[in-house]
DNA sequence: GTGGTCTAGACCACG
DNA sequence: GTGGTCTAGACCACC
């Protein structure tokens, strides 16, 4: 894994760990890697790994079991599509305000979308 | 004006800046407010102005003359639709990105934005 | 049972048998389950038991006997009401504490108090 | 200011300042002190006063103004009154739950924390 | 073994 | 000057 520098590493990695949750490769209930061996495997200080975990949990993603190790929570309803919906509507909704914010109504929107979507494959 | 803390507030300044140019508060020509007027109206210290206005200036879309201010700078294409159009693309393109990072593929991409502009209105 | 992750579990299993001790369902003399069926009911690490149980003998409220397991001691004095007596006030002092640091004077306690219940009911 | 060494320091520090609004000793728009000033008072490591604030914005109770310092947010109803209320009625709900779960009924408590205040005066 | 906290000291962007 | 992030390495309680 390689890190955009102009982002907070535990930023990233939150994001990764949301992304496989997404993708199903974790599910509920499973364990994460513990802060010292993700450090070791992302040749990362365990003090950000740490943070992220911590923030990850805060935001509901995960739990920590003391001295057991950090786990996906998923009662339910927290499963990987409503993550990516919940993710997705978010980053939707603030990118419609930026637009709208520099006077781009909504059909412009959508067709600046298509022509960056085409632009990229 | 109310700042966004996570976006430094000189890239806020320049957003607000550009936007006025898309509406057309601001055109080819005009004097932009001193830095010391501006400071004093946003509440914010002048060196933030200062960079905003380099940085703008950086970016082709003022200019400052000596002893006279700054002023837009408006040689033909840089009307307001076409900054409009860059604008928006630019951050389409990185809102398509975030997207795709988080599995979310391009159908998707388009009923999200749909829905959050439902949403909106 | 589920535990409060901001307080170590051996703590919370040594509560519960307080608890049953004053509710009357472990009284004097009365064994108390093995290490290895009450870790499996839990849910929770043996050790995690053993360590409870350990604390508890500590406390003088449990003694164990070579081979039979361990038991509630019950000499005179150790009954649940007693017992009830010696809990409630430890509570009650960190909590008269806590809100004299936040602040909160004596008469002001007593009326929290009272909302606090008049809320629960 | 001496920190009890059984809690975690940056929640000591968190307190504190709560405490402080209270006593109004902090009034909303007051700059609380920068990290490396408290840090250097506190004889304690900046990281450590970062994380208290951090915290503390999380709970809404501070603003933090890039390059500026951090500020007692307090937008009408946060008042040092309005604090006091909503720490005491949190404390004293979770002793209410406490008490409950140890058997100790309404009545019992109200005379518990009486006896406890007595013995503290 | 696990995560939680702290120190010491560094570098960065922002105002 | 300010706060934000990161590394390096330590100690702790808990399971």
């Amino acid at each position: 894994m390689e890190f955009d520098k102009n982002v907070p590493i535990y930023i990233q990695i939150m994001d990764e760990i949301k992304h496989r949750i997404i993708a199903g490769t974790l599910k509920a209930g499973d364990k994460v890697p513990s802060v010292r061996d993700l450090a070791d495997e992302l040749k990362v200080n365990p003090n950000t790994i740490v943070r992220a975990y911590q923030e990850l949990e805060r935001d509901g993603l995960t739990e920590t079991r003391r001295g057991m190790g950090t786990f996906i929570k998923g009662e339910g309803d927290l499963r990987g599509d409503k993550l990516k919906e919940e993710i997705g509507l978010a980053v939707a909704r603030a990118f419609v305000q930026k637009m709208h914010d520099a006077g781009i109504n909504d059909e412009e929107i959508i067709s600046i979308i298509e022509k960056a979507i085409a632009e990229k494959n």
